[in-house]
DNA sequence: CAAATAGTGTCTCTAAGACAATATCAC
DNA sequence: GTGATATTGTCTTAGAGACACTATTTG
């Protein structure tokens, strides 16, 4: 055995003798929408969304849950992650990121299944519902994620006359965010766990600055980047006080906005 | 098929049908150990080490890696990680936390293999090596993690005689550390970036002072506290600035330390 | 007393929050 | 001019870094 070869080794090595978990990847797209402008030359407010799928068989039928897939031979996960982003809506995310693995025994009726969580985020997307098997319907939720008096998570997912809720606990663990499900309606699997995880990181690279470019198009103005980070983050700062941190995020284009019936406003780019 | 019931469609489904990849875990395991005393009564300086393993078995054969092992049936892939920690030292670690997933598809030779890395912590731990197939000799490394000119990423772990190096590009993503290889001496597998990201991700837990405390027993002075600090972030704070930031995570005991040669020492919890 | 660590007070500098004031466009 | 957003400047406050100084133990 000592003196096999790494050549002879492969070739005997087996991976076949031991059992193994099915894979999958589940993302949580984010985009932000506008809002419907109540006032005629008013910049329209944004809301946060998130992609969600309505489960067309068993199990969780008729709930809804993150868009995801199994992983396969030859990609990986992240690549797997993008391309069921890209097959539900047409569009490549501009950021993924792992956010947890989930691999509680019993989270899929199916069988030993874990998943890959990731957040994601898409610009303009066009939502192009699939009309296969396992995908009924595909729609934004608008996102609002607060704490309680006794400090649980509570997660409410809107679109139109649908809503979905979750009251989460926060495990205290050691840096990552970490979801325990107190209770849910209409949402399947553990992914509501997956989103109150996603949307931790997600305001954390808002506070941070690290995600807020993936929202923006290449040049963009300090008020719209602003936004960003006041929707996302569920605040609102004074202006001068947004700029000055900011400065540092960006550098400046020669070029200027026009026809907005106000003072036209410097394009920035991401330093 | 749409008058199918939740149980009718359980016992027809069949995750047989596709490819599955195995699965493992990998752990970087960090500790703190004194360095021998210079003068006669001085708190001894602390060195931070990793857990590695000298490979006995193909592939990488004779080079070093992370603890792991194949996730389990019946087991999520925390505890898998735990275990295969537990196996090798004989202690359960205080802390442990997900880093990333390693999916690319040529990462291992013996096949579709793909990996969750994670970072944990020890106390006081005795290694005991295993003396089966593919575990040769375990060692802690004194873990060296600075930038060179270019901003590219260097990686020194010491043994003894034994010194393992890599040089690795931290990918601009969006929040997540992430590092690709960009030559390695003596380390197996791509473990030289879960390395990396296990630092980032320990740094950053010792900086906000989410981590500091798995690696401190149940009371501590608040020099502990700031040893631990400095040694894992590499840097020297002075004291009384160290006392006023850590004030806010830690309650005071009523005890105090003695018979050290010097002042006693107020004894803190964590808050 | 010497050596070593524990602990307090305070000065300065910088970053963040609040807010006043001015600028420039479309209509 | 009016309504809207853009942009600059400044006052105040909170926190971090630097540093001088005092306190208490063992040998």
């Amino acid at each position: 055995m000592s003196q096999e070869t790494e050549q002879q080794f492969l070739k005997s090595y087996s991976l076949e003798d031991y059992e193994r978990p099915s894979v999958t990847a589940d993302v949580a797209a984010f985009t932000l929408r506008s809002k419907e402008g109540d006032s005629y030359r008013k910049e329209p407010e944004k809301v946060l969304s998130l992609l969600l799928i309505r489960r067309g068989g068993h199990p969780f039928k008729g709930m809804w849950a993150l868009p995801g897939g199994f992983l396969q031979k030859g990609e990986t996960i992240e690549q797997c992650a993008v391309r069921e982003i890209a097959e539900e809506t047409g569009v490549q995310p501009t950021a993924i990121m792992l956010t947890g693995i989930y691999s509680a025994t019993d989270r899929d009726p199916r069988g030993w299944i874990i998943s890959g969580a990731f957040t994601s985020v898409l610009m303009d997307p066009e939502i192009t519902p699939e009309g296969g098997d396992d995908a009924a319907d595909a729609r934004w939720f608008d996102v609002s994620f607060t704490r309680d008096e006794q400090d649980d998570t509570l997660l409410k997912l809107c679109s139109g006359d649908i809503t979905l809720t979750a009251r989460l606990r926060e495990n205290t663990g050691c840096g990552q965010p970490d979801f325990r499900i107190l209770e849910q309606d209409g949402i399947a699997f553990d992914h509501a766990a997956m989103i109150a995880a996603a949307m931790c990181r997600l305001r954390q690279g808002a506070e941070n600055f690290s995600m807020i470019f993936d929202f923006l198009p290449e040049t963009f103005t300090l008020s719209q980047m602003q936004q960003v980070q006041e929707t996302i983050l569920n605040i609102s700062v004074l202006q001068p006080n947004f700029r000055r941190k900011a400065a540092e995020y960006v550098v400046e284009t020669d070029a200027y906005t026009s026809g907005a019936g106000h003072r036209p406003a410097k394009l920035y780019r991401k330093k």
